[in-house]
DNA sequence: GCGCAACTGCTAATGCGATATCATTTGCAA
DNA sequence: TTGCAAATGATATCGCATTAGCAGTTGCGC
């Protein structure tokens, strides 16, 4: 009765979040994860991330600019902060929201909340400040 | 030398924002569009917003869950409240985050932050209190 | 009123993320 | 090993927001 399988595909994909740690987007699974497994194909991703995200070990999350992404579930309440520069995606732990009740409205019922921070990453930023005019990729 | 015309479209559009106090999705510019022009036609509303996003009356805004509103312009720092419940996205006047330079690790250089506050509306949150198990639509 | 360029409305087309299909492959239990 | 359902890979297809093309309309300066 092998309900599920362990299959190369999913470990590799598995293996890239563990690699990275930060929230990954579809495309950059199946980059990365045709360093492992070369034939990785674009649907097999989003199969794998389906099922790791059922199974509870990924979440997904949606992000104004970047659209859907995934990261590794139980990492606590946490946001994100997104560099412009190098176009990727990192944790913020912790959270700097105050209270949500005093954010909102007489009525309205928070019930969650994100925060999505936008700057430069410190990559990106000594990229920068070493030769002005071009784009940071350090990292 | 017309540069630029005061069509009816245009007016109309202009009116549901003024109408309507809270970002508008594209769907529902059209629809309350048409109740002042019944021709309205999306390409129109495409068109018409395009020109105020330019003109600086309207701003565009990216919403992870409801992709991409418009609101007006000047309304200074503000975040939203999305009402799960009749989907639509209400301004926050005001701002509860901490220090944006707090929230992030060093290296990190904060430019901008955007706070999405999901939950119930007072309408819908009124109309579930009075009949449970129905979905709440006053408003 | 006239003329004309800006604009509209209609429709087809595009772009792209995500899914469906299906023959082939493969993990895994017996 | 072997059997077989689960999974893969390649490709076609969908769904949806947005855009392009174009004939017909209209705001507005004259």
């Amino acid at each position: 009765m092998s309900a599920q399988r362990n299959t190369l595909q999913k470990k590799a994909i598995q293996g890239v979040f563990r690699q990275h740690d930060r929230p990954l987007r579809v495309g950059e699974v199946l980059e990365y994860g045709r360093l492992e497994v070369a034939s990785l194909n674009s649907a097999t991703v989003y199969r794998n991330l389906d099922r790791l995200v059922k199974e509870g070990w990924l979440t997904r999350i949606n992000h104004p600019e970047l659209g859907t992404l995934h990261e590794k579930s139980g990492q606590g309440h946490h946001h994100h902060f997104y560099c412009r520069s190098c176009d990727k995606l990192f944790y913020l732990s912790g959270c700097c929201l105050q209270e949500d009740a005093a954010c909102v409205p007489e009525g309205f019922v928070p019930e969650h909340h994100e925060v999505f921070v936008q700057g430069v990453c410190p990559s990106c930023n000594d990229a920068d400040s070493e030769d002005e005019g071009q784009k940071g990729s350090a990292g």
